[in-house]
DNA sequence: ATCTTAGTTCAATATTTACTGAATAAACTA
DNA sequence: TAGTTTATTCAGTAAATATTGAACTAAGAT
């Protein structure tokens, strides 16, 4: 655990604890800020330090000192939105959480429904416009033409990605 | 008006209204979707449709049934953010909100901003790895890379869009 | 100067969202 | 089967956020 060679010779095991928890809790500001709840942020927070990689919902309760029932939801929550995974281990009794391989590349994925929504809405707009001045039709068209780029590069973008 | 010619051969006005103020409603619920506030989405999307294109904070207070309070708020973040500027025209008394060119890309600069955050998170992640097992290090080492990767090519992306 | 109209600020309130803990369910253990 | 351990659900509570409305400010109109 050490920073140098072997046991302690700077940080002490509860101030590298300490370190850690600061660490999960920014990792909690940092989801909030994108939208998703801190809770959930300190759990994928916590599974991107822990070893064993996987969790159980007990253990996560544990150490983040939070409800089962909040562990409960926010893992369902996050198993949901693709970035995190239950495993069930072949000898154990119970099942875990890990971290997703590719978490990241399924969040991106997420935001191009996000993207295509946009899209969608402003070709609505476009519909509710037709027939109107130009000028006031540009609004929506730049907005449509924006969201279809991205719908058309990112795709891309995330496959040079994974086949870098 | 009139979708088709003139006057209305189909489309009453207030069907026109509804269909509009739908729209506007679900724009709100898209700017909630991505983690602003709905009625922040609600100006956003009657700017989309308005004629003309600058409305005045009382105007927006009017067509949205919101208080001037709420409406100075909003506007207040949606031009810290970068999706609509103030205007004061020429000879007129007061100023005015539209929605700003290029607002889109200005939202995907303002993304990039998390994504640095992320990929810095990443890295902290990693010094408190430091020395262990490379297996633990790898989840961290993902999440850092990725971002890094989006870090590098959307600008170039952006770039792309823009000279188009 | 006074009146009128329009905008902002901010404290109070309403609404939404996150979180907890007790009750319930499920699964292994003896 | 009864007992033990662990996870989930859900109603209630706490906390955060959005929204309102009244008081204040500023600027044009008369």
């Amino acid at each position: 655990m050490g920073t140098l060679t072997k046991a302690s010779t700077n940080a002490s095991k509860t101030e590298q604890a300490l370190k850690q928890m600061h660490f999960v809790e920014d990792v909690g500001l940092s989801f909030e800020m994108v939208g998703l709840p801190r809770m959930a942020g300190r759990i994928f927070g916590w599974l991107l330090l822990s070893d064993p990689p996987h969790q159980s919902p007990g253990e996560l309760a544990d150490v983040l000192q939070a409800s089962k029932g909040s562990i409960s939801t926010m893992t369902r929550l996050l198993v949901q939105i693709g970035l995190i995974e239950r495993i069930s281990l072949p000898g154990q009794r119970r099942d875990y959480f890990r971290i997703k391989p590719h978490a990241w590349t399924e969040l991106t994925k997420q935001r191009m429904a996000q993207i295509t929504a946009f899209r969608q809405l402003a070709e609505r707009g476009l519909e509710l416009l037709e027939g109107e001045n130009p000028q006031l039709r540009d609004r929506l068209i730049e907005m449509r033409d924006m969201h279809a780029f991205l719908e058309q590069e990112l795709p891309a973008l995330i496959q040079r990605w994974e086949d870098r």
